[in-house]
DNA sequence: TTGTATGCGTTATCAT
DNA sequence: ATGATAACGCATACAA
């Protein structure tokens, strides 16, 4: 291994002279900056995550907690996950992956993911640098990232619109969850703002479920009508149950939420809200880096983009 | 943060005594032992692994790498790397997760998923401790870990002979990777035992191309079939294509591969050779960190498990 | 069986 | 502007 001690041998200058170039190039005269500069290429110096992390008295690591089930969401955390190690790695941090909120002493930061209204309280007890994936009430101050739920179904509602079904419903999921509501409320402004009747059914965020609300349904729906789904998985279940009858795009259209895996694998394919989870994964962790640093809370809304394919007629 | 030192003044003995108790525990007397272990407690001491590395000339980070295109892989992954990080940091290490092949000085072991044939050159050139997920030629001396994939395919030939479907096809993928083969070869060889004619297909790892497959195929398939499926997506796209006629699983019978997702969000649910992610994912770190501590190389296959659903006949 | 001295690679502090 | 020294927390080698 390769350290100080030989990048300073190497430019006959002192180990400080190189940590400086290093970390306070500023501090040095331009000639030496070049010589020592020359030196770390020539011996191929890296530096020693782990020393300095002891002298500097932190860890360089983040953890990524999952507090729900990993199979409710799957696809979408291994797109996550991944955009945040590559960030993370890039600023020179590790990512730690965890199934349980009990954070140790090494461990810098936290991203929370999967947590509960009932979690909140615990979370805002901790005191590490956290910020939380997903809306979260504003009377805990904790900061979070999120797509822009309510944007986003505004979006899709729209787009039926002014695709010209006459008609247009939501289909939600059961679960009391603040971006559960923000989606409904998206589809509910964007319908009240064009003065049209609004109608909205809930359902278990399963195709299987959301399939069989549809057959029962299905005699009350005229032709022309357009479905707003909360999710990818309710929208596969929607396009099962119309598909039948092959009446997509013509007789219905259908949007969903997400884009992660299910709209491509759906006949035919979906149109859909995608999550922009590199974008996501970026102020994610930008956030809580600059809470390291200089300890400011913020807390950010991403846009979702529309993405048309072929469950919603072409404008 | 408490330390060695705090642990030691406690205990009124030397920090050596306190880290021989951790480390070497026999070679400390039973009373000085408990007497610092309950110390330990009464302090509330966590060891530091950031020091502990820099002493250990070791790092505790574990990268796993992957190399192929994350979205033909999704949910597979989400799951692997969540059981893989659980795992790891039971032991004290941390994962470090990247797309890129080009190992930092400060990771210990790799784990490599989604490698080609290509890759393996440049692999095997690499000096850190490491195992593929996913079965390698021989003549690379690479350990790596997989399912059993030869023996998956058997299984779910064998049920669908069992099940009493007159005639049984495979439809495999177009991808020159071992594993593909092995699955093919477990269809094969199953056949071939019951003496039976074997019939295969191919098709790239898509539903939608799978179903298209079928539909013009279906005219020359009699009614009684079995269809073995190289993967779940594959299948996916098998039963849309067959459940417009709603022939399963009495005229069809299908078994997909994986068992992750896809097979849940299917209609009828599937029945599938499920991977064990667990246990892959525990036999992989096991494997490295025997590499590490012991450098003994290994190579294990892990046995599949046939998932009977509602896409085959009960036996 | 227990304790002392030393060093891992880095950086902050203080001196020059 | 540059360098010498000490310190971060731990474990190995050696001494007692």
């Amino acid at each position: 291994m390769v350290n100080l001690a030989d990048v300073a041998r190497q430019a006959h200058v002192s180990q400080m002279t190189v940590s400086r170039v290093i970390n306070h190039p500023n501090l040095v005269s331009d000639e030496v900056r070049d010589l020592v500069n020359q030196a770390i290429k020539a011996v191929g110096y890296q530096p020693n995550r782990i020393a300095k992390a002891l002298v500097n008295q932190q860890n360089y690591v983040i953890q990524f907690i999952v507090l729900e089930d990993i199979a409710t969401v799957e696809p979408n955390y291994a797109i996550l996950l991944l955009e945040i190690a590559e960030v993370l790695n890039q600023k020179g941090y590790t990512l730690e992956i965890s199934t349980i909120l009990e954070p140790n002493s090494h461990v810098d930061g936290l991203i929370v993911s999967g947590w509960r209204d009932s979690d909140l309280e615990r979370l805002s007890a901790i005191n590490v640098p956290m910020v939380l994936y997903g809306q979260a009430p504003t009377w805990y101050d904790l900061p979070y990232v999120d797509v822009n739920n309510r944007m986003g179904t505004s979006l899709a509602t729209t787009h039926l619109i002014e695709a010209g079904y006459k008609k247009v419903i939501y289909i939600g999921m059961t679960m009391a969850l603040p971006f559960v509501r923000e989606r409904e409320q998206g589809y509910l402004e964007t319908m009240a703002k064009h003065h049209l009747v609004s109608r909205t059914y809930d359902v278990s965020n399963h195709s299987h479920d959301a399939e069989k609300l549809i057959q029962n349904i299905i005699a009350h729906l005229p032709k022309n009508t357009g479905i707003v789904c909360a999710t990818d998985r309710i929208a596969l279940g929607v396009v099962r149950a119309l598909k039948a009858q092959s009446q997509i795009p013509e007789n219905y259209g259908v949007v969903g939420f997400d884009g992660v895996f299910i709209d491509q694998i759906t006949s035919p394919k979906l149109t859909t809200i995608k999550q922009p989870f590199r974008q996501l994964a970026n102020t994610l962790v930008s956030n809580l880096l600059n809470q390291l640093h200089h300890s400011e809370l913020k807390t950010e809304l991403i846009q979702p983009r529309l993405v048309k394919r072929d469950s919603t007629r072409q404008v």
